[in-house]
DNA sequence: ATTTTATTTAGACATTTGTCTAAACATTGA
DNA sequence: TCAATGTTTAGACAAATGTCTAAATAAAAT
């Protein structure tokens, strides 16, 4: 639940789950899209797989990044305990 | 929404926030529900009121805050985004 | 009036965070 | 085998964060 709304916690990580909405990608493609620097990149990937939020498989020298919505399922349920 | 997921990263603010699901409470009441500072505890409640997660009405000597459940319904928005 | 009680503001300080460059690792292609 | 490409790791650094104590502000009680 903390590297949950930890990972939540920054702009372009958001950006980056919204991007990964349109399907999987490369930690490059992904890349693409943003100023940064493919290592800055790199970590803010790390913290949203640290957050279960996305999943890796290495495909040759590519890294496919996917949402995995499961998380989302605890996030709603955590909030809907608000809802009343 | 940037002050939103703020708000919500720290366990502590969580915390608060579902002490106010069981009604309005003083900044004090609140605070001595934690091993921290009432400053402390203070700063964790403007952030929160940042994010107009609460809202706060001076009664008399005593600040009371109220737990604002409007956000969760954006929070809910951005989520529901993901959910397909 | 003065003191007590409730809360916030100010300032300090250690830790965490987001970013970078340089280097390492791993895979593919010549 | 060597060079190019894709990605991560390591280390540095400024900025943001969470905490504290001390002081300020405001209302209530004596």
């Amino acid at each position: 639940m903390n590297a949950l709304f930890k990972a939540l916690n920054d702009p372009t990580r958001r950006a980056i789950l919204e991007r990964l909405r349109g399907g999987p990608a490369t930690a490059g493609a992904i890349a693409e899209q943003f100023q940064f620097s493919a290592p800055t990149i790199s970590h803010h990937l790390d913290l949203l797989r640290q957050a279960d939020l996305v999943t890796s498989q290495k495909q040759g020298q590519f890294v496919v990044y996917t949402l995995n919505m499961t998380v989302f399922d605890e996030l709603l349920s955590w909030l809907t305990q608000f809802k009343a």
